[in-house]
DNA sequence: CGTGTTTGACCTGCGC
DNA sequence: GCGCAGGTCAAACACG
């Protein structure tokens, strides 16, 4: 455990936090104007919703990719010597042909085994096509929560058919099913206006000026291990949230934001105690398609995080 | 019966 | 405009 501590402690000193103030300026235009101003006088119930969806996204969002390769490159020196490892992540990369900020992200996993491996996250895949001068089919899969758009694509890798290429596009605006309390999606709504409604109750009321944030505030560990990502500077209604305790009315939860576009599995795709591959699967693949990948949730997660992995 | 997969059809963007 | 390739839709089907 000595261990632990010293890997948090080398991890977060090597974070390079110029990258979170980039990160935070490319979410100044869409997080902090509506929030500091919409919320505050809400109005129909589309814009209400669409207000929710947004605070859930602007509290959600947060690393970057540098931030994500470094928690990846991390998760690598970790080694896996007990083999027991579904998959691990080789290469992290944004799609560099896009030209506006948009959220997607390749993966390149080497499955061992069967490959069968659970992100956390429930897919739904709607559709399979054959690509063009590759003998494997990409499989797409969209995110069964009807509130989130996040959607993959799934290929195994001419070169190497144990190389799984999946592509991560669009944000998820809840958590993993595994660590879901709050189970409908309109309890994702009703959480929300909770809190909107609570931040417009202690807005009127009189308070102390706040202190300006400082510049740089380093990632917070909880408890449990995960990391909790500060919310960027000048997010003066996120910051709220958070500083007034009112996070846990929406979450219910401590996990980290790289949860929004790095997997569970790819985090922390190794476990001493607790493997999300599931060797002997109680559901054998009906065939030898993608549709074997489907990640569902039955295995059990340990809450653990980014730092749990480079132990 | 609800949920998820399969698969052919359809849509869309792009290059020629 | 046409053809191609990638992405999505939706009906049919399978499964628990």
């Amino acid at each position: 455990m000595e261990e632990v501590a010293e890997a948090e402690t080398s991890w977060f000193d090597d974070f390079d936090y110029s990258q979170v103030e980039i990160m935070r300026e490319l979410q100044e235009d869409t997080s902090s104007q509506f929030i500091s101003s919409e919320v505050a006088e809400s109005q129909s119930d589309a814009q209400q919703e669409s207000i929710i969806n947004k605070l859930i996204s602007a509290v959600y969002s947060g690393p970057t990719i540098s931030d994500i390769e470094s928690a990846l490159s991390l998760t690598f020196q970790s080694g896996d010597s007990n083999g027991r490892c579904s998959a691990r992540p080789i290469v992290c990369s944004p799609d560099k042909g896009l030209g506006k900020m948009e959220h997607k992200y390749v993966f390149r996993m080497k499955t061992c085994g069967n490959g069968l491996a659970d992100d956390g996250y429930k897919w739904r895949k709607y559709g399979q096509k054959s690509i063009k001068n590759s003998p494997n089919p990409r499989s797409y899969y969209r995110c069964t929560n009807p509130r989130c758009n996040a959607k993959k694509q799934v290929e195994r890798s001419m070169e190497d058919p144990e190389l799984l290429i999946v592509t991560y596009e669009g944000l998820h605006l809840h958590y993993t099913y595994s660590h879901l309390l709050l189970t409908r999606p309109q309890d994702y709504s009703d959480a929300s206006l909770h809190v909107a409604k609570k931040l417009k109750c202690q807005s009127t009321a009189a308070e102390p000026a706040r202190q300006s944030p400082p510049a740089i505030r380093q990632w917070q560990p909880a408890v449990d291990g995960t990391v909790v990502i500060p919310p960027p500077a000048g997010q003066v209604t996120v910051e709220d949230v958070l500083q007034h305790g009112l996070l846990d009315d929406v979450l219910q939860s401590s996990e980290g934001l790289l949860e929004d576009v790095v997997p569970l599995l790819v985090r922390k795709p190794c476990n001493s105690t607790t493997s999300s591959y599931d060797p002997c699967p109680s559901s054998p693949a009906s065939s030898p398609s993608y549709s074997s990948l489907s990640w569902t949730t039955g295995s059990a997660f340990l809450d653990l995080g980014v730092i749990s992995t480079i132990m």
